[in-house]
RNA sequence: GCGCCCAUAGCUCAGCUGGAUAGAGUAGCGCACUACGAAUGCGAAGGUCGGGGGUUCGAAUCCCUCUGGGCGCACCA
């Protein structure tokens, strides 16, 4: 397609000295009011340059400018040129790429043999999966699409906390007050349970986190009976963990979790010994940040014992030399921020000179109307009750208004799954909220049953245009697009056009809620465009040019929402 | 105490690397189903962009400062 952008800078760049494309193409603006046009030039910056005054420079550029084939009008207005386009020639255009790419539409090739790793959801083994691991898995799971649909060679890791004191705490709490059957019969729950009891007890007797950490100690050092019953806390934990990512629609390529690095810390404290970084401090073996504004680095305890920060680096020094990324991505809530710039400083000062490429991706903290979430405290909701309350609800709305639908169930699932999921992505990572059962059951305004409904919507249109449908998307080059040129049809077409920059944005920020912000204004864009004009008319040039972009609409929707994790329903 | 982050309509949030009159949704109010899906659309109302300085032709956006909130700061992850 066509970079309009790229094209009215190579117009300008003749009439103006010293400035390249690149430079001139930055200082092109899309206005929000469209009666100021499709593009705009503010011409201020250069009245410095130039010594002309800024109104004087747009006239002149807006006279080099009028009479191109490009453009219906162009204006000079207070010192901006501001450009119409030629409405039936852009949305020739565009209605040919979407029709020719469809889900590839929005896609690129820049990532093309480019390694990027994404860590993400890394729940912590032997506790529930709740709402507070949403953030990270569903975020996550969005970049690495994104970046995947950008053609970049992606690993999906779940680092899973599989390792720890905690596991000497639970180990603890079984051998005191567990047994088999209860673990069998309901995992998470009880292990949960366990886990809750210890804190409780350690309250009264502290002495139980000092048996903790010595029994993971043994657990790091191999012992036979420790390892087993790491191993299976562990494997009845993943079980019920796949049971959410699979109602989610979320894979991995690894479960490498911190164990896997167990064996590989070693090395790590010798290139920290080598480097002289490691220093001894009450016992404990500190890396000092103080220079670097940072309050010190602990790599081991007191009993020798690791501690994340150097499974972590591990990590990283792992997945260089295995996978040899480009960006090492970590999906990992902002409370660990400090976290990450030691670990980034650390291997920083070790001379690894891909410190740069690690980035940490952070996230706002969720919190309860009761307050902070605490698995120890057993205030928690559970992600999987909230993925099927909002099924739940989805079916009864479905059954309520009485729709068509393929399956009850399955679109319910995908609708309900879906509204969860686009809720998640719909404000900037960074935002802490509040969670609420009233906001994640309402499925109305920009929500996700929104968006869906309204590529349903689409979706029955385009049923409806039956054979001008199919004639319209095979051969977009043969409409008459003057059909298309009124506001509403224009306005979506805008929107549609802008979707393969959205893309990259949101890939350039890691940021989803881009996307999910975009995919919003096409359905709004859509559904005016709907109510505005007669689709399915007599004339069948005109049908068919409508339908053709009701497809690119409806098509790009599809992708966005897809980018997001969610599934597009033909019919709900 | 130190560090990082946040503050925009009653509520939840957008606002692109500074650009023309600050936008949505939601709640409340008033409309529109004899066109293709009303989980929809339209209208009116709603703002000292937390306060104060500064830079600039121009600041919600950049800098400084204050206030309010969140998170973090040694043997948890």
């Amino acid at each position: 397609m066509i970079n309009i952008k790229e094209k009215i800078a190579e117009i300008l760049v003749e009439a103006m000295e010293g400035l390249t494309v690149e430079e001139i193409k930055d200082m092109i603006e899309m206005p929000g009011d469209s009666k100021m046009g499709d593009y705009a030039f503010p011409c201020f910056k250069l009245a410095k340059t130039m010594r002309k005054a800024p109104p004087m420079i747009a006239q002149s550029i807006a006279e080099k400018l009028q009479g191109n084939e490009l453009f219906n009008k162009v204006e000079n207005v207070n010192a901006y040129v501001n450009m119409f386009l030629s409405r039936a020639f852009f949305v020739r255009e565009l209605t040919q790429s979407v029709a020719t790419e469809k889900e590839m539409y929005g896609s690129s090739d820049i990532g093309k043999g480019r390694k990027i790793i994404v860590e993400f959801s890394s729940p912590n083994i032997a506790k529930p999966f709740h709402i507070g691991h949403i953030r990270s898995t569903v975020i996550g799971n969005s970049i690495y699409k994104i970046y995947d649909f950008l053609g970049y060679d992606t690993v999906r890791i779940n680092h899973l906390g599989d390792y720890g004191t905690q596991f000497g705490k639970m180990i603890v709490a079984y051998r005191k007050w567990g047994n088999e059957e209860d673990v069998t019969k309901e995992p998470i729950k009880t292990l949960l349970g366990y886990y809750v009891k210890f804190h409780e007890e350690a309250e009264q007797n502290p002495s139980l986190e000092d048996e903790a950490r010595d029994v993971f100690s043994k657990l790091e050092n191999g012992a036979a009976e420790e390892v087993r019953l790491w191993q299976w806390f562990r494997d009845e934990s993943l079980k019920e963990f796949n049971r959410v990512y699979q109602m989610l629609g979320i894979e991995f390529d690894s479960f490498a979790g911190e164990s896997f690095y167990s064996d590989k810390m070693e090395r790590i404290l010798n290139m920290l010994k080598d480097a002289s970084l490691l220093k001894e401090s009450e016992g404990a073996q500190i890396v000092d940040l103080e220079e670097y504004n940072m309050s010190p680095a602990l790599i081991t305890k007191k009993d020798g014992s690791s501690l994340y920060i150097t499974r972590d680096i591990a990590a990283a020094v792992y997945r260089k030399e295995h996978y040899n990324f480009e960006k090492n991505l970590y999906i990992v809530a902002s409370q660990q921020n400090l976290h990450f710039q030691q670990w980034f400083k650390i291997i920083d000062l070790l001379g690894l000179d891909w410190a740069k490429d690690c980035v940490h991706i952070p996230f706002g903290l969720v919190s309860l109307e009761e307050g902070t979430m605490s698995t120890r405290h057993g205030r928690v909701v559970f992600l999987e009750e909230v993925l099927n309350r909002a099924v739940n609800q989805t079916k009864e709305i479905i059954l309520e208004k009485n729709v068509n639908t393929d399956n009850l169930d399955v679109t319910a699932k995908q609708v309900g799954i879906g509204a969860v999921i686009f809720q998640e992505l719909s404000n900037s990572r960074i935002k802490d909220y509040v969670f609420s059962w009233d906001k994640v059951l309402n499925f109305e305004g920009e929500t996700g049953p929104y968006v869906q409904y309204t590529h349903a919507r689409a979706a029955s249109v385009l049923r409806n245009g039956g054979d001008s449908t199919i004639k319209a998307i095979s051969s977009p080059e043969a409409m008459d697009m003057s059909y298309l040129t009124g506001d509403s049809a224009y306005d979506l077409a805008k929107l549609v056009y802008r979707f393969p920059d959205v893309v990259m944005d949101a890939g350039e920020k890691y940021e989803p809620s881009v996307v999910t912000r975009h995919i919003v204004d096409i359905a709004q864009s859509f559904n005016k465009f709907y109510h505005d004009e007669h689709i399915l008319v007599e004339n069948e040039e005109e049908k068919r040019a409508k339908l053709l972009l009701v497809f690119a609409a409806k098509q790009t929707i599809q992708n966005g929402l897809k980018l997001l994790g969610m599934e597009a329903p033909e019919r709900m």
